[in-house]
DNA sequence: TGTACATCAGTGAACGCGCGTTCACTGATGTAC
DNA sequence: TGTACATCAGTGAACGCGCGTTCACTGATGTAC
């Protein structure tokens, strides 16, 4: 049984996330690279300094805005894949998804996938909220079964069964797992197109592109149409 | 007959080349969102504000630095490809060859498919420059004749059609085309993941892993294995 | 070929702004007896 | 329940650093007659 907050540790817990939300409008408007805790402090009412008390380095808060994306993004990949539909339609769904979450925060997602940020080493408490994300997309896909009638070279096998294993995912076979990290590239690449402007004049709104996209590559993975 | 180049021309155009050296130098250190004029201009023993002799603004010498990326990326995926060999064995090694760019210059890269700059908007002389690389990288593949059952979308139809047709590909069909944008899609997204530590840990080296992705793709455009 | 004039690369000082981080401190809140 | 003490959020000043951009200027280079 916790004890109850302190008024004092609740105020910390309010502020720390006031901070995140000021710090997440920076993102948005000036990139993570300018990201200032003295902006933060100011908009905060407070003293520069006084942000130190929150996080003892720029770093610091960079890993937590980092954590709550993978977090959220997992949730809402979680969320859009219902069990009662069929594979097919769950990956589908899924991919979406991931797409709507970037093009509504596509600074949070350009966090995640895009230019690391000079100077920052991402923790490695990072490492297992990344692969929440990861398991949420292509749990949609364990299923899958590629016609696939090349070998796996040999220096791929190991790499396969050491991720696949590591996420707890059991997919039919390495030609399986090495299509899905294909189809993974394929969605995070197309996304990444889309919120960096390269679409711009081409294919935009991309919504139609993007799923039709998606869906050829369920009908690649062979993925069951129904439950 | 160009006249020629007077010596104030011709150290003018040597600064330039010293000048570019220096930010793709810092763009590699400390990202592009902190290139700094005072900064070049120091290592150039110059004071501060002769820069602004070569370029007015900073955006303009990340115009500059943009298009050459662009440029030099174009040149190196075309003369990877070389027309002796069968579509298939050009579409892989082009794409071989982006990611070796991609990984020899990563900063480059992601200049050109990372993040945006805040602040900065891409000028309209940038846009020859990036149709080059998708041309480059795309006519490999144009005899591409994947099998789709599905029918293109009434909306995508006109999508891909403009953008074939500024690119001035001759795909085979509109199926075609829509496979070859979600292979585009594919490689930048593998590529990106790869430069920005998505597969620290999994598949590093990732070489094994990336052309085995790319022999699959030539698979599944069936693309012609003799010339 | 020589001279007068125009061009323009580079100078040096300045404006006004930003940043992260440290430090000794005040004073309100929390806790242990 | 009251009091003594410990905790710790927030203060304010300071250190030392960075940046883009403007401006009037010097003096070497280039050019037109």
């Amino acid at each position: 049984m916790a004890p109850p907050p302190t008024p004092r540790q609740q105020a910390r817990a309010e502020n720390i996330v006031r901070i995140k939300q000021l710090a997440l409008a920076q993102l948005a408007e000036s990139g993570a690279g300018a990201l200032s805790l003295r902006a933060i402090a100011r908009e905060l009412d407070i003293v520069s300094s006084a942000i130190y008390r929150y996080y003892a380095r720029r770093d610091d808060l960079v890993t937590a805005l980092v954590i709550d994306a993978y977090n959220d993004l997992a949730t809402a990949l979680e969320s859009a894949s219902r069990p009662s539909r069929s594979p097919w339609r769950q990956w589908v769904d899924t991919c979406q998804a991931l797409r709507a979450w970037a093009v509504h925060e596509p600074h949070r997602f350009s966090l995640l996938y895009g230019t690391p940020l000079p100077g920052y080493e991402a923790p490695p408490e990072t490492i297992e909220p990344a692969g929440r994300v990861a398991v949420a997309l292509l749990a949609t896909a364990v299923s899958a079964d590629p016609l696939d009638t090349r070998a796996i070279p040999r220096a791929l096998a190991p790499q396969l069964d050491t991720s696949f294993t590591a996420l707890e995912l059991p997919v039919r076979d390495r030609a399986a797992g090495l299509a899905l990290v294909g189809a993974l590239g394929q969605v995070i690449g197309l996304v990444s197109l889309e919120i960096n402007g390269q679409f711009v004049g081409g294919f935009e709104p991309a919504d139609t592109l993007f799923t039709a996209l998606v869906e050829r590559t369920a009908d690649a993975l062979r993925l069951p149409t129904t439950r």
